[in-house]
DNA sequence: GACAGTGTTTACTC
DNA sequence: TGAGTAAACACTGT
């Protein structure tokens, strides 16, 4: 499922391959998943425009459009949700070197679950696929970009995360859980199921815990290891649980580097002793009843 | 073959 | 106001 460290790697992908290609032709099959609505305006508001850059902010791709004669840049902006993918060929459906046939992804573009195809001047196609359609695309002005952008929370790699940032926008809601609260999306963008989970393994404590059971150091901890296991997973380009692939349609290599996530019933990687499984928050929470206090 | 589980976000209820 | 839950959807594992 695409964290930040997925949406990461997908974005600096595609800021590779993509920058200054032209838009000649935009398909799409779900009107529903695009805004506007009209698979018509949404293309021909693409049409003949040209990629600036991609970034990312949250778990949302940001794609800066430009052209020439216009006076104001447009933005088209893309959420992958559970299972989106966004995958560039060099030409319409060629197949993805080094990848392998999975379901939602791969070889033979497009699928059943492709749902918007990019086609740009020199014939290379961008394709999203999202077997749960629960991802969208946006095309948007500044403003109504600064509207969608604007409600989220601090990016946990900007400079400006600093611990004690970090401690004041944790200890806001001290009776949450830890879990329910770094997955809080207005307070720290980006962090999802896997890596809230991994971060509490490495830090040592329960993603259950009330914030306010948390020690001085605890936090201190927990700050260095939500940055470090990020950091580390865009290293490895991202987390291929399920669904998640790369531009390219690779998997992402993070992994053998879960320690907790995916792995109940399994051995800690530290002591020995089974990983638990249970649900809070509304999700799988992993954990090491050994090691996490 | 039915059905719970998978996790992001929004919208809804209590 | 905050917490909890359902819903959007389709596939996998039991």
């Amino acid at each position: 499922m695409p964290e930040l460290p997925e949406v990461e790697t997908v974005a600096r992908d595609l800021n590779r391959v993509l920058k200054n290609h032209v838009i000649k032709k935009v398909v799409v099959r779900v009107p529903k998943m695009i805004l506007p609505l009209s698979a018509e305006d949404f293309g021909s508001g693409l049409k003949t425009w040209s990629i600036e850059k991609v970034s990312r902010r949250a778990k949302i791709i940001v794609i800066n459009l430009s052209k020439p004669k216009a006076k104001a840049k447009k933005f088209l902006l893309i959420h992958l949700k559970m299972t989106g993918q966004l995958i560039w060929m060099p030409k319409i459906g060629q197949a993805v070197i080094g990848g392998h046939p999975q379901p939602g992804g791969g070889h033979n573009l497009p699928h059943k679950h492709t749902h918007a195809e990019f086609h740009f001047q020199d014939g290379s196609v961008l394709y999203f696929n999202d077997m749960r359609k629960f991802g969208w695309l946006k095309l948007v002005t500044e403003s109504e970009k600064e509207i969608i952008l604007s409600p989220h929370g601090v990016e946990p790699l900007a400079k400006d995360f600093s611990l004690t940032i970090f401690t004041n926008l944790i200890t806001k809601y001290p009776n949450r859980t830890l879990k329910h609260t770094l997955l809080d999306q207005k307070l720290i963008a980006g962090l999802g199921n896997i890596y809230v989970d991994e971060a509490c393994f490495k830090t040592g404590v329960l993603p259950t815990r009330p914030v306010h059971t948390l020690s001085r150091s605890d936090l201190t901890k927990l700050h260095q290891e939500i940055v470090a296991v990020l950091k580390l997973s865009i290293k490895k380009k991202g987390t291929s649980a399920r669904n998640y692939v790369r531009a390219d349609g690779t998997k992402g290599g993070f992994v053998p580097y879960l320690n907790v996530y995916g792995r109940a019933g399994l051995a800690c990687k530290q002591c020995g002793n089974l990983i638990s499984k249970t649900k809070h928050a509304g999700r799988g929470t992993h954990f090491c009843s050994k090691c996490q206090k």
